[in-house]
RNA sequence: GGGGCGUUGGGCAAGAGGUCAAGCCGCAGUUCUUUCAAAGCUGAAAUCGCGGGUUCGAAUCCCGCACGCCCUGCCA
């Protein structure tokens, strides 16, 4: 046990980003490997965006990720006095002011423009930021709406060393007054972080670049309330195919989380993924490998791994193969491959569940069967879904799968001669007293033999049959998995209704 | 406009002054084969953003430039 404290602090927008989500799970690898506590506190001071449901989409995503915080989830607006207290605190120590510029002078569009020209000559200071105290005290009393700003000092700068990036130094001359309350007395982002990080004891900060350079005004808010500030480590980002910011607006399901739970991704798979974006193992040893399990990537897990460039996440849009990142595609399938039946065979039961394929049985006296056919299908699925899809002819009694045209032209009319064989062939497999691989494939070849035909043509035929398709496992495999009645059956019902 | 951060094959990336610049994804070919995959093998793909410098020697150190991203809000 360690005093590491760590938080992840999503603004409730309805779904984690895979952005937040790896966000999430450094500071969770890190408390983890550190012994430390992982803290989940939701930003909501913009009260117009946030809402129950809105939350929902945030804990979802982490629940599925496997990311369980230790303490939580905080809610930021419950603090707000406490923000306020704090920025009254400042004001009374000098070290914030009140503004009485009317609200419309420093609207968007106005602020804008007037940055722009400020910064052409130079820093411009605030008419109020040196208001005697007495009017200031005045003219608040009378009612005179105002925002609490913090004064910046003129000469100097401030700087601290940041894990990722080193060491960060700005002059306080680049430093606006920010506003600390608004005049309807919400306080803002800039004093509430660090107010609910002081109060909630976090000593690493670790989130995305993009608040890297507000770090400072950060830094500044710590020295003026008279405590440390914790260790910052800013994180590279992720960043669209074009290299742009990854965003649901413009790149829609894929930047959210809960895709890839409902797309048939294991947690592990994509935690495992997204791990390896922006970090990878410091040791030099585990550098050429890409499968991690996740106590391993709690114990490799460190600051130094972490990468300071901007990470791409790939994929092609309009791409049904490669709707997301290849690779986090192609991590997916080798966890569907590898992970031991036990840990494989919930998310396929899951997978059935959701189509109405599932039976109970499987979990019973056809558990053998169940997870032979899974062992089958495993080797081709790209995700959970699979199971269900190209699986389905496995867990349907009757002839309620599609058959892919292109299949049932190649491989069983192609050959007029198959309408008579396949009722014969199914006899040949009616009349097998063992039906296994070994006595299937004995019976096939022997019946090819004495036709005279070629067997490729025949396991063909079979396996559009069974199937429906015209790519899967192992002919004789297929057809043990299906069992011999269903087998008979549906050789029988290609030959007079497709052939 | 100002400030900050970054730049190794299409993507993820190893690398931290000195072997032909790892590995993975993807791509092409090949072996195997009853299909598709898998697996194995082979291959294409990087003048390490560009230009200077330091050095016997630089992807690695220094300077300049270009490009990208972030911040610059009474958003978070």
């Amino acid at each position: 046990m360690s005093d590491i404290r760590v938080r992840f602090a999503p603004s409730p927008t309805g779904y984690l980003h895979v952005g937040g989500a790896r966000t999430a799970l450094f500071n969770w690898l890190f408390a983890r490997h550190t012994g430390g506590k992982f803290i989940l506190r939701i930003e909501d001071t913009d009260i117009q965006r946030s809402s129950e449901e809105m939350v929902r989409g945030i804990l979802d995503g982490m629940e599925w990720l496997g990311l369980d915080y230790d303490e939580g989830p905080f809610f930021q607006s419950d603090y707000a006095e406490k923000h306020r207290a704090a920025a009254y605190e400042l004001l009374e120590k000098g070290w914030a002011y009140r503004d009485f510029t009317p609200k419309e002078e420093r609207d968007d569009a106005t602020v804008k423009q007037q940055a722009a020209e400020a910064a052409r000559q130079g820093k411009v200071m605030n008419p109020f930021r040196n208001l005697s105290r007495e009017e200031s005290d005045a003219r608040s009393k009378s009612g005179e709406p105002f925002v609490i700003r913090f004064k910046v000092p003129e000469e100097g700068k401030t700087s601290f060393d940041d894990a990722v990036y080193g060491l960060q130094e700005r002059d306080y001359k680049d430093i606006e007054d920010l506003v600390l309350l608004r005049s309807d007395g919400h306080p803002l982002y800039n004093l509430s972080v660090v107010v609910d990080d002081i109060l909630m004891g976090i000593t690493h900060i670790i989130r995305g670049q993009d608040h890297l350079s507000n770090t400072h005004k950060q830094v500044l808010i710590y020295q003026a309330l008279g405590k440390p500030s914790p260790r910052f480590a800013h994180l590279p980002l992720i960043l669209a195919p074009n290299k742009g910011k990854l965003s649901k607006r413009k790149h829609g399901e894929i930047v959210s989380v809960t895709t890839y739970r409902d797309s048939g991704f294991i947690p592990d798979a994509f935690v495992n993924f997204l791990a390896l974006l922006g970090w990878s193992p410091a040791s030099g040893e585990h550098a050429d490998r890409e499968i991690f399990s996740r106590e391993e990537l709690i114990n490799l897990f460190s600051l130094e791994g972490i990468h300071k460039a901007n990470a791409v996440f790939n994929f092609t849009e309009g791409d049904a193969r490669n709707w997301t990142d290849q690779k986090a595609l192609w991590m997916n399938w080798e966890y569907i491959k590898t992970i031991p039946m036990e840990k494989l065979a919930p998310f396929v039961k899951a997978d059935l569940q959701r189509s109405g394929l599932w039976r109970d049985e499987y979990d019973g006296g056809r558990r053998a069967w169940f997870e032979q056919v899974v062992t089958l299908i495993r080797e081709r699925a790209r995700t959970l879904t699979d199971f269900t899809n190209h699986g389905r002819p496995y867990f349907v009694d009757d002839f309620s799968f599609e058959f892919d045209e292109a299949a049932v032209k190649k491989n069983l009319q192609k050959d007029p001669a198959l309408k008579e064989l396949l009722p014969q062939l199914a006899d040949a497999f009616a009349a097998l007293d063992e039906f296994t691989h070994e006595t299937i494939e004995a019976a096939l070849r022997k019946f090819a033999e004495e036709k005279g035909v070629k067997a490729g043509l025949l396991i063909n035929a079979t396996r559009t049959a069974l199937t429906g398709q015209a790519v899967g496992p192992g002919l004789f495999d297929v057809v043990s998995a299906v069992g011999k009645d269903r087998a008979v059956a549906r050789l029988k019902h290609a030959a007079h209704s497709v052939c």
